[in-house]
DNA sequence: GGACACATGTAACGGGTTACATGATTTC
DNA sequence: GAAATCATGTAACCCGTTACATGTGTCC
């Protein structure tokens, strides 16, 4: 029974009608500018195809929530979507919501490290330089953003307390990813020279240098 | 043109084919162990719902890459399936190849922080602890798993090595997350007492504290 | 005048999720 | 005898992806 969310009727929006609308509460885009901006910062951590976001406004307008305006530059005619104010009401609504699903991660290559005895070892040593070449996208921005901000040229230099919190954590996510993946290769390089005990011993030791450190105090 | 995949008409299999795939080249298995076995590992990098584990293997036996054998313990039935030498060498020809998509995140909650200027600090302050709650099983579950491994007694004993490679992801994943949703809240707590460009510093200070090291080296 | 950025989609497909369903066996 | 575990699914839905399509304006 129910259908989802909408205690009363309420239309089915999903967490990415939210995200567009949310840009729309910072300022009026076009679909097309939207779209750019999301691949520069949400993808990393809400990944939407292309086609998915242009979907999305005709919702939006259908439900009062957003306005659209064709706007003529030149001959040009590009359509600026708007914010309205039950669509600010809506989102605000939506922020006093707790998440739907917690931090979900898609990893392949962490499959293919859990089935590696039954591959060869160069497979792996691949599929964590792989891992680095894919991560490193998100270095990249990560940096950009980060001078940007620190150069008092940001576009939402007035966010910052904000967006520094979300900086905080793709930083360290990027980090940890690309950090993983050198020291297991770094680790994978001395198992030629290692006997089994030797191998045994070294992955035990991995095993211990992670104690977790919790005060224990956490129920 | 092309089909996704198959260089020369090979049925298409999913990574989550070869998700249950390895597991069989583990062991034999039913099903119902595999979906068992699943949420409580692989779940946290590669979640599937147990119905698609369970529709899983019907592909895998009409491939003729494992196996089914019908059981009876007592009256009850069960199947087991095992892997076939076919479905072993499609897994060792699969781990050569390179991951088809690098580590992707979902995170609700960082889309909350970015929007979080348009709703309450109080609904933000909640998300983070949501954070928290959410991120815990998976401080559980390593913290169990270590503790096997040290202990001697883990099923995979024998897989350390790898394993070791696997926990120490995950381990980092689940502490960073908690890290930085913990973190993130005590610099809550500080915004009350703290004017507007008092805030803005501290933001600052965020962006610079986070200098990413790398040796420059890195193309 | 050719490449690239701007601008906006449509069509088809499919993997995965949600929700439900069922019944036997073991354990307390 | 109730509850939990074992064991195995089906049906419907749908969000999102892939791939394609199209044309204008601007820059070099």
């Amino acid at each position: 029974m129910a259908t989802r969310s909408a205690p009363e009727g309420a239309p089915t929006l999903t967490a990415t009608s939210y995200a567009i609308l949310g840009h729309l509460a910072l300022r009026s885009w076009t679909m097309y500018e939207i779209a750019r901006e999301m691949q520069r910062n949400v993808t990393f951590f809400f990944h939407r195809a292309e086609s998915q976001v242009y979907a999305e406004p005709k919702r939006l307008v259908g439900l009062g929530l957003a306005a659209a305006r064709v706007e003529y530059n030149g001959r040009r005619n590009r359509t600026v979507y708007e914010i309205t104010e039950a669509g600010r009401a809506e989102l605000a609504r939506w922020l006093a919501l707790p998440p739907a699903r917690g931090p979900s991660l898609e990893f392949e290559a962490l499959l293919r490290v859990m089935l590696a005895p039954m591959g060869r070892d160069a497979d792996l040593a691949a599929t964590l330089a792989d891992t680095r070449a894919r991560i490193a996208p998100l270095l990249v921005t990560a940096e950009r953003i980060r001078g940007e901000y620190l150069a008092g040229e940001a576009p939402f230099q007035h966010h910052m307390i904000y967006r520094s919190m979300m900086h905080d954590f793709l930083t360290s996510f990027a980090e940890l990813v690309d950090d993983w993946a050198e020291r297991s290769l770094a680790r994978m390089q001395e198992w030629p020279d290692q006997a089994g005990a030797d191998r045994a011993a070294a992955a035990l030791s991995v095993f211990e240098k992670l104690p977790r450190c919790r005060p224990a105090g956490k129920s």
